[in-house]
DNA sequence: GCACAGTTTGCGCGTCACGCAAGTTTCGCC
DNA sequence: GGCGAAACTTGCGTGACGCGCAAACTGTGC
């Protein structure tokens, strides 16, 4: 049963997606440049300050939604069954996410989302801090990984290689899937990813 | 036979050179704080705006070697034979480089190069631009592995997924790399690494 | 209810990214 | 061998940013 978040504990979280959001919203319908922390904060309805309390960039802010889905993917991954194959489960929590969050996030329709991701690859400031969050993914999985084949993470190589090499796959999902002119699911894209890496290994 | 150069070119390249490992010397004995833009440029022996001229940022400035690094290795898979099996001329290509690595730098002794990776994955605000080198290996793995192969890398998964792995196995041994205390050779771990990807698959 | 820790906010300073307009060096070509 | 053009470097100025500090405010626990 999970604890229940102390109500300032939720308002802070409020605050925090409010201003991803608001970050988001400016960044893609004005192009980074025009947008200060000043109409960022704006739209959030905080103080300029405020943003930079809970970011310390513009571009963490954009890119704090990644950041969560890091976090939900290893923690999707300890909820599969114990006795599931390794593979199998990576395969089932990252397939859940992808399918939840088309649905969870309140009013953002999924093109925005896929817009929003599309400006992170493109404009390079913001790059860095989108491969930050693959990196927070690849992080978590590894101890998740580790706690279930128990192994140590610091001693040995296979949980950090096996969350590399999921990692590896889903940023190769998200990639083809921006790219595709007519637009293939990302979930399909996903499952491809997975079937083939068997295949391209000696 | 490789185009020579133009003599501007090659003064460009030198004071690259120069900017970026005036860069890491720096930072890596004062810490990232305590550095300025302008310190770099009085280090390097050039004006504080050509600093920005070459870099758009100090983090830039620091991590221009591995991008380097990263086309060396797309240059290297290019020039193993083409009847070489895939996967053992990426390995081929990956080993000599980091063997070539250690000798090819001047004057810097591998312990300096160490720190100067280690402070890129401590520092937040360098370590998204040594993910942006590591995203910089795999774009050019892409197309290499694409050429050979004779895929087509805009509409084949397979040359990004395979790219995507071996970045990823090259990070993992990077990664453990700078944290085993009696220190372990880079090369050794980069062999464990590949040796191990095919094991860890179902 | 009351003291206290956590949060927001305004202010100010040092740094940084970048456009602009010279001055200086290099290259291609005759 | 020299000359016009293009590229590179440099100084200056502006707007934005990151962050430390101290004060007002708001939930939290006894």
């Amino acid at each position: 049963m999970p604890e229940r978040p102390s109500l300032r504990e939720r308002r802070r979280q409020e605050t925090r997606r409010a201003i991803s959001w608001a970050a988001v919203k400016l960044v893609v319908e004005r192009g980074l440049g025009n947008v200060t922390i000043d109409d960022i904060a704006d739209e959030a309805g905080v103080s300029p300050r405020t943003v930079n309390n809970y970011f310390s960039s513009k571009a963490e802010a954009i890119a704090a939604r990644q950041h969560d889905r890091a976090h939900d993917i290893a923690d999707r991954l300890r909820a599969r069954p114990a006795g599931e194959p390794l593979w199998e489960a990576l395969q089932q929590a990252v397939f859940a996410q992808c399918r939840d969050s088309a649905a969870d996030e309140h009013g953002t329709p999924d093109p925005q989302w896929k817009e929003g991701v599309r400006l992170m690859v493109t404009e390079p400031a913001l790059h860095g801090e989108l491969l930050k969050a693959g990196a927070a993914t690849e992080q978590a999985l590894t101890q998740a990984i580790a706690d279930r084949i128990g192994a140590d993470a610091e001693r040995d190589l296979r949980p950090l290689l096996i969350a590399a090499t999921v990692g590896g796959a889903l940023r190769t999902a998200v990639q083809h899937w921006l790219r595709t002119d007519p637009p293939i699911p990302l979930e399909t894209l996903l499952h491809q990813a997975f079937d083939q890496l068997a295949e391209v290994l000696p």
